[in-house]
DNA sequence: GTGCTGACAGATTTCAATATCTGTCATTCA
DNA sequence: TGAATGACAGATATTGAAATCTGTCAGCAC
């Protein structure tokens, strides 16, 4: 029973982000990844067009693991101000506690994301999406005032984003950050409690 | 009546923006300086200690032009409230304006302030007081609600990020910008002058 | 004396030769 | 027949020698 193993993307996929955490981007090589599999390069080509688009897929694969827990937040019931709190809470520690187990990786990723910026607009407009969804489900329960949610949604992402966005991960040590991330949500969960004027 | 043009700081200063205009960041250095003065490379020793310090000096004169406006606006008069957007929007403003007619130069400054940390903590530390001054008279006019109002400000500085920070400049082009920063600062607005709970 | 110069040492950058990698494809192997 | 190979051309990265730059300082000029 000598079961042949065959090459399959997820394999690939696998073995390339080994390589990139033993080499680093710089270095990492499609050959490299061939190597770790015992192959040859020629045949990782048959399965990724490009090397630049094998990293797109690594790319789109940490998107991906990123978005499952704070899409179960989102898909949860109860008030939605607590839900909303915790969703961003939890958008903020993953991206924290990635930047702090393994700052090099970390480094990697960001710039595979650069490099594929269109999956991360796609996986920016989910998390808009996911926080649209909470918001509906506040001004349904008369907690929340919005008068255009995706656009409400969009500004609460924005108003986040020193504390998500990747850009800002060197700030993100500072002591006093628990105290500044209660304030800024303490400020916008106000905002979309209160009365809209005019 | 020859006037001997004596060398200054200043005029030192003037010279190495032209030389980082002309050559930019990475080719500008110490000796093209000194040749713009026509002076020796020794003689800009003389005034400063090192290349770094050259352009630290360069750096902090640029992010003090960038706050004589809004000190400006911090300082005046009548409804907060309009004062705080009013000042929000002039530095968004001044950062979209500088990035959109210069974008070279806007790059060159973006190194150099990184490289100055010290004095970019400095500015935004100085930004943050405006804004604390703007909510401090909010709260004294009975049309803002804030506990601590040092922290309240770094919150709502915080929340704009997005829209200042020039790590975010390459999305300042979006069509839908002013909608979002509409949404943002009446999102924060609101929040400012909601009733504090608990 | 004060301020500038220009020659210098060590650090950094440039450049071109060399090595390695990416992406293709005719050929092999099961 | 369809996946894998490995040799290949052109693109990219590495390397080390040469050129340039940074920062210092003894000496010159006013």
């Amino acid at each position: 029973m000598n079961e042949v193993v065959v090459l399959t993307p997820e394999r690939i996929l696998e073995a390339t982000e080994e390589v990139l955490r033993r080499y680093g981007l710089a270095k990492a090589t499609v050959v490299d990844v061939a190597r770790a599999l015992d192959v040859s390069h020629g045949s990782v080509y048959r399965h990724f067009p490009s090397k630049a688009s094998l990293r797109q897929a690594v790319a789109k694969r940490w998107l991906d693991r990123a978005n499952a827990p704070l899409q179960k937040i989102a898909e949860s019931t109860g008030p939605a101000p607590a839900r909303l709190d915790k969703w961003l809470r939890t958008m903020i520690d993953i991206k924290y506690k990635k930047v702090c187990e393994d700052p090099e990786m970390f480094a990697t990723y960001l710039t595979l994301a650069q490099e594929a910026c269109e999956a991360v607009k796609a996986h920016k407009e989910r998390l808009v999406d996911q926080v649209a969804h909470i918001i509906s489900d506040g001004v349904k329960q008369g907690a929340f005032q919005a008068a255009d949610v995706k656009t409400t949604a969009r500004a609460v992402f924005d108003a986040t984003t020193r504390y998500h966005h990747p850009a800002h991960c060197d700030d993100w040590k500072d002591p006093a950050k628990a105290a500044r991330v209660d304030a800024l949500l303490g400020l916008l969960l106000r905002g979309l409690e209160a009365p809209r004027k005019r």
